[in-house]
DNA sequence: ACCGGCATGCTAATAAATTAGCACGCATGG
DNA sequence: CCATGCGTGCTAATTTATTAGCATGCCGGT
């Protein structure tokens, strides 16, 4: 069965979650591999089972083992969530949020990186008006 | 007892972090009229408990109740979320969620903050150079 | 001074998440 | 053809999270 009206995950789901959509896909190997404190392999394959129960996550078979996906587009769950971070952490605000990362103590972004950033936002205000 | 190492938080705990941490601070009955799907008052009470004990709330008194707040700086740990999200989502790359920001359907940034959003990626630059 | 309301701390029950182990099936190579 | 390795599904046990209820203490009003 599958629901999906309460995007609930728990603890462990959404860490595996996380690295299915770091990586675009994932065998249940690499999920338990890459694992924080990880347990047994059998315990990752339930907890995959479950994601897939739950419809977050598909599977298609490969080379006899089954590669996961999540169901939902990636960009679309992580503007989501970008969304959420925002709204928690810095009242709504695109703005805050990157004057937040660029005060980081190390180094983040590279000089051509900032340039296309540049270039994007410019064009977001001439679309904008 | 207090531990930090490990920032595992249950479901329930992430929920009320994060209502505190986009109000500032609050009290138990606050968090509790937050709360999505709202348990008893009395479990909001002791999960606030358990959070403290963790060393993610602390809390004073103030007019005969608790108000929580969190121990670590909003600013600090909205930055590693951010973060999290760039790298789980968006390849670690600003730019890439930013444009996925402005590709959203409904209407998202004002020209206000486009304009000072602009002026913050100008000036990364010229310092960073 | 007494009562009612509200907030706390604690304790214990219930529900959910997390885990491990086992049995079966398919492919590979001896 | 049979044994071995690897992957799956299922089931059941344990740990953790979540919840509610109760006893106590403080404050303000009658």
């Amino acid at each position: 069965m599958a629901r999906q009206p309460i995007p609930t995950l728990s603890r462990r789901e959404r860490q595996i979650m996380d690295i299915v959509y770091a990586r675009g896909e994932a065998s249940a190997a690499v999920v338990h591999e890459q694992l924080p404190d990880p347990p047994s392999y059998s315990a990752v394959r339930a907890l995959l089972a479950i994601l897939v129960d739950k419809g977050h996550l598909k599977y298609r078979a490969e080379q006899g083992r089954y590669i996961y996906s999540p169901t939902r587009r990636r960009s679309q769950v992580g503007r989501s969530a970008l969304r959420r971070v925002l709204d928690t952490f810095f009242e709504g605000s695109l703005e805050k949020a990157v004057a937040a990362l660029l005060q980081g103590s190390d180094a983040n972004l590279s000089p051509e990186e900032l340039a296309r950033l540049g270039q994007l936002i410019e064009q977001a205000r001439h679309e904008g008006r």
